[in-house]
DNA sequence: CCAAAAGTGTTGGTTTTACACCCATGC
DNA sequence: GCATGGGTGTAAAACCAACACTTTTGG
């Protein structure tokens, strides 16, 4: 028998997180796109956007390409969750999806309009979704909040530069929960992640915030030996 | 088209950890076993003990069981690792491969045999491998050192009890450094991640020492929502 | 008694946390 | 001026690393 030999299918998924102003309290909380099953199984319910592995892209390029797809969104953070195998996850046949996450800017998420097979839900509060996608949903926000008090995940949410309220806006929404501004600071600036610009950013009916801006380098040396995630979209390492 | 439709064939393998004295300095070291490839590609090459995933078995079950065909071991510890799927990673196919990471027990690493076709290796000197298996080994390597340090994975070397000097001991060999004994017991100790029993272990040429037990309900805590990673081999998940 | 590892104590330094306080701007 | 966040200072508490010291065994 051949090398190709497999009844699996093998589909890559995506969760995308980005964070928006709750409609009621108006508090910044972390939301995510989900798009409707228009087939069996399932038809009808909430699931991650995604799709078959095409035999011509990456694992990361197949995220990138059903997420944008689906949403019209370009994420600013794409890093795999884990892969989902388990023999009866769907019924009708086996999938073994190799699940995504991804961080977009809040500003981004405004563009992503809704449709009828697309909506925006707070993470928290999801419906009953397809598969075992509510089991996914539950992990990869698991791991984005793990994952934010020890790397620079957040600097994906904002944009460019930054003032350090805003991130500090990020962490809160994401955490879901207080943070003193003065010890913010002086954690996020002796972490070198970040480095601040000439500029300040004036408008507030206050003293004016100087701007920062992300330190890819000092970043990366927490990641690991994997070649970095970087995105399929655009350019990235051009400075 | 069939939602079968895929190219792509899909493969499990693992990296197993276990520690051994080496064989010169008499230290403690992390080595992983590792299979002559006895096929196209790469033939004659060493590699990670795997195979393609059959479709009534879990991710898990797959690694399990072909580490076991392989080396024999049953593990302590089996966690996935990282999907790799690199469009050219395979000369002649298209493969995504599910990686898991195993420890064995010390003990058990003596069982493991060497054969004509399987050999350990230190973990930190791996000659060069088939596919993308060396990088692979270097994740693996970055995560268990990681991990030690944040989890309780280290009982996974160690027997059912054990004293603290023996977890030490472990530490000391995957972190490749001593710690000091008084700083470490207190650390773990108060991590509540192990639990005194009624024994002590004589022998020693010095006073004895007290054996500890794990206290995995403690330690599952930081894990995450994922259905907990416990061993195919026993019981779990039948329900 | 001695060697060696088990286990406890102590101390100085760094890090965290909580909160007081001054600064610069828009209105 | 005054309200509002930006930004600095600081002291108590918690934590951590280094190392001295006491305990209990085998020889």
């Amino acid at each position: 028998m051949a090398a190709h030999a497999t009844d699996v299918s093998l589909a890559v998924s995506t969760v995308i997180f980005a964070l928006r102003p709750h409609p009621e309290t108006g508090r910044m909380t972390v939301w995510m796109p989900l798009v409707r099953r228009i087939r069996e199984p399932f038809v009808g319910k909430w699931a991650l956007p995604g799709g078959p592995l095409e035999p011509d892209e990456d694992l990361a390029e197949s995220a990138a390409r059903t997420l944008a797809e689906t949403t019209l969104l370009t994420p600013q953070y794409l890093e795999q969750l884990y892969a989902f195998g388990n023999i009866d996850r769907s019924p009708g046949g086996r999938v073994v999806s190799i699940v995504y996450w991804a961080l977009v800017r809040s500003e981004e998420a405004d563009v992503a309009v809704e449709t009828e097979n697309v909506r925006w839900f707070e993470a928290d509060s999801v419906p009953e979704l397809a598969f075992d996608h509510n089991l996914i949903v539950e992990y990869a926000l698991w791991r984005l909040r793990n994952k934010l008090e020890y790397s620079s995940i957040a600097h994906a949410f904002v944009g460019d530069t930054f003032t350090l309220s805003e991130l500090r806006e990020v962490h809160e929404a994401v955490l879901q929960k207080p943070l003193d501004p003065a010890n913010f600071r002086r954690q996020i600036e002796g972490s070198g992640q970040v480095v601040p610009t000439e500029h300040l950013q004036t408008g507030g009916r206050h003293r004016p915030a100087r701007l920062y801006r992300y330190n890819r380098a000092a970043s990366d040396e927490n990641n690991g030996p994997l070649p970095s995630r970087s995105l399929p979209g655009r350019t990235q390492g051009a400075s």
